[in-house]
RNA sequence: GGUGGAGUCGCCUAGUGGCCGAGGGCGCACGCCUCGAAAGCGUGUGAGGGGGCAACCCCUCCGUGGGUUCAAAUCCCACCUCCACCGCCA
């Protein structure tokens, strides 16, 4: 969340930044909400100081007929600060993160700025295949079996695509464990606090599968468990920077595709991934914003992968989020590029909501937290469109291959229960 | 899932309705003492919120949420976590 107390303070230029995203107007909303918490706060407060001072022995009867009144109308005033606290935090809850002035202007995702471009978009003599028509003839990449077990987008992969997958994650993990992340292996069913600490409820909830009879949500990316590690503590400074690594399932009942990507498992509503995240002193976020994106970079340009960076348009970040950077690999049969990864700077938006501060001199402040994609199976699909040869052979990059992934895709079908 | 016990200011602990809206010890910080240190002595020691230019004042917080009461760390209810044992399963 942001924070208050200096929204109070400089409205002007919370209001200015907000505005960029389209949130000028709930900023009012929630400064004249906590205009009404504040009065109601006030009474209450004295009404309950009345009562401490008055209540110090065992009182009289016309005493306790006078205390008794007082305790209705104090009753009466804590409703109405209740009630206020509530309206005000409804409020609050909604307003996204403060924008970096870097971030990009606009809107939407056509707004976003190129950063830069890196490789060339191979030139095929043949019509290139998409993922789904490589994977389907030797059954890797199965759909329709997908759909008869759990409905649309859900995806079973199998045999040489399910090793190279796993290469993939396992290629990336132990990359970034040598950069010095913490590799986890974290809950991803969590609670609603942790939900509503990484900003995800409550204005992602339509996208959210959640288990009714124990009250738990799915998370769709690590960055919920990574983010709920340090959830109420107090940091010694010399623990930050404190960046991990997970491996994670994800789930997003991706409400609103609908008609989107619809084809194959470039977007499904259960997938894997590894994911970076770190929590950092503030002067530090926008360093590390960079670095992230850097590792980022250097696993793509391992794997080989033709792509450009984007700065997002302020518009279309995530409530969290003051600035973010994706990747977009090249998808030949696409003919564009798609966002394989993402990385955010969240500031001390998540850390306020979680209450994760840090102490330095004396004094206790909020960290500043980011998360970044190290890899998801969109990188494979970009493999597998990239580097097809005219027989729908991939070549799998060589930098997978210690890791458990076959030289190639296409040559041999799974061994088991082959229809 | 069942039964029993526990959860207090960094740590340990006192505490059975108003003198605890929180005492003591440890630790930590500063000071005295000392050539220096230790010991000893003294002082201080959390978080969140509101008001004030400020010194400062006020409110909240004893696992969480409700309830009883003029008044709750203390009584009642529910839940959570931990420990022990039992049952079931991996």
């Amino acid at each position: 969340m942001i924070d208050l107390k200096a929204a109070r303070q400089e409205p002007d230029r919370y209001r200015a930044a907000l505005a960029r995203r389209g949130a000028g107007a709930d900023l009012d909303a929630l400064l004249a909400a906590d205009a009404r918490w504040r009065e109601h706060t006030e009474r209450a407060e004295s009404l309950r100081a009345q009562q401490k001072r008055s209540s110090k022995g065992k009182p009289g009867p016309d005493e306790l007929a006078e205390l008794r009144g007082l305790a209705a109308e104090l009753t009466a005033a804590a409703e109405d600060q209740a009630q206020a606290a509530a309206e005000r935090d409804e409020l609050l809850a909604r307003i996204p993160n403060l924008p970096d002035p870097s971030a990009a202007d606009g809107m939407d995702e056509a707004d976003a700025e190129l950063v830069r471009t890196w490789g060339e978009p191979p030139a095929f003599d043949f019509e290139p295949r998409d993922h789904l028509d490589l994977g389907s003839p030797t059954g890797w990449v199965d759909m329709a079996r997908g759909a008869r077990l759990s409905g649309s987008r859900f995806a079973y992969r199998m045999g040489d695509v399910a090793l190279a997958e796993m290469a993939l994650y396992r290629f990336v993990l132990d990359r970034l464990a040598g950069k010095g992340f913490l590799p986890v292996l974290p809950p991803i069913l969590v609670g609603e606090r942790a939900m509503y600490g990484t900003g995800f409820l409550p204005t992602e909830e339509s996208n959210l599968y959640r288990l009714e009879k124990d009250d738990l949500y799915l998370t769709g990316t690590s960055e919920v468990a990574l983010a709920g590690i340090h959830m109420d503590e107090r940091l010694e400074e010399e623990q930050l920077p404190a960046r991990y690594v997970a491996f994670t399932t994800n789930f997003r009942r991706e409400a609103g595709a609908a008609g989107k990507d619809t084809k194959g498992m470039f977007r499904v509503h259960q997938f894997d991934k590894v994911e970076m995240y770190v929590y950092c002193r503030p002067e530090e976020s926008a360093g590390f914003h960079e670095q992230l994106l850097a590792h980022e970079e250097e696993l793509v340009q391992a794997l080989g992968l033709p792509y450009r960076v984007m700065n997002i348009a302020v518009g279309d970040l995530g409530a969290p989020a003051a600035k973010k950077y994706d990747i977009e690999a090249w998808f030949p049969a696409q003919r564009r590029y798609r966002e394989i990864t993402s990385c955010s700077n969240t500031t001390d938006y998540q850390a306020r909501r979680l209450n994760v501060r840090f102490r330095r001199g004396g004094k206790l402040d909020f960290v500043h937290t980011l998360n970044g994609t190290g890899a998801t199976a969109r990188a494979l699909l970009s493999i597998m469109e990239n580097f097809q040869d005219e027989h729908g052979t991939v070549t799998v990059p060589e930098v997978l291959r210690q890791y458990g992934a076959p030289a190639t895709l296409g040559t041999r079908p799974p061994a088991a229960g082959q229809s």
